[in-house]
DNA sequence: ATAGTGTGCAGTAGATGATA
DNA sequence: TATCATCTACTGCACACTAT
């Protein structure tokens, strides 16, 4: 028997589970019905059952009295239901073969400026050659949001350092690339070698989308049982 | 195998209540 | 007053059961 004979599925069924997807998406009854394509007393009715299986509200009415909120248990459920109801929507889907020529649609792609500067144009020209009617829309990778963005489908793809790679993502090494340092051609002839400890000893600019001030470079010196 | 019947579920329309 | 969630009454459909 597997983990998923031991479920106890009885008083829920897949509509359910769509429409507790649809209403957590718009937090309101009524457009959630008309995402349906049912009434809104029926998904009202829906909601019920929800809430009896989970034994929780679910949704709550927001302070203001439009729309809802949904209860800590339900923000719980919502990636991993969609994550669900996708794998399904895949499993279901008839097999049907990728002709980029043919497809319409946006990807998003979170890149830092790196990225976008360095791989971005030859992208955006392969993929406007091999499939017109693609779009590619280039966003900063939120600092510590990469992994949510990535579970809620709001963003397919992620050209990022293996640091920040979410745990479980599927990864593909584009490049390896090195760190260079550059000294001006003209400085005096009579200045110490440009060496680690002069680094180590300069006035540092640290550029971090995220606000940290410890970046990859710190965390080498560190192992080095160095500091800048 | 097919037709008839009963039952339960889920749908709709409309009413109601709560709230800003 | 407008909006939204919920409740009530009714209807239609699917399914199980039984008789032929």
């Amino acid at each position: 028997m597997s983990d998923i004979d031991m479920i106890d599925f009885d008083g829920i069924d897949l509509d359910l589970l769509v429409a507790l997807d649809v209403l957590l998406d718009e937090a309101n009854v009524t457009r959630a019905a008309a995402r349906l394509g049912l009434g809104q007393p029926a998904v009202s009715a829906r909601l019920v059952r929800l809430r009896r299986f989970f034994a929780d509200p679910l949704l709550v009415p927001s302070e203001n009295g439009r729309g809802m909120i949904a209860t800590p248990r339900a923000a719980a459920l919502r990636a991993p239901l969609k994550r669900a109801l996708l794998g399904l929507a895949e499993a279901v889907r008839p097999p049907e073969a990728f002709d980029p020529a043919r497809r319409d649609r946006r990807f998003v792609i979170a890149a830092g400026d790196n990225a976008v500067v360095s791989l971005g144009p030859a992208l955006a020209e392969a993929v406007a050659a091999a499939a017109p009617n693609l779009r590619l829309t280039f966003v900063q990778p939120r600092a510590g949001g990469l992994a949510g963005d990535l579970e809620r489908g709001e963003v397919d793809l992620s050209i990022v350092s293996e640091r920040v790679v979410p745990p479980g993502a599927r990864v593909v090494t584009l490049r390896r690339e090195d760190f260079v340092a550059i000294r001006r051609k003209d400085r005096p002839r009579d200045e110490a070698p440009f060496d680690l400890d002069a680094y180590c000893t300069l006035d540092h600019v640290l550029v971090s989308p995220s606000g940290a001030l410890h970046g990859y470079v710190d965390e080498v010196l560190e192992r080095l049982g160095r500091r800048r």
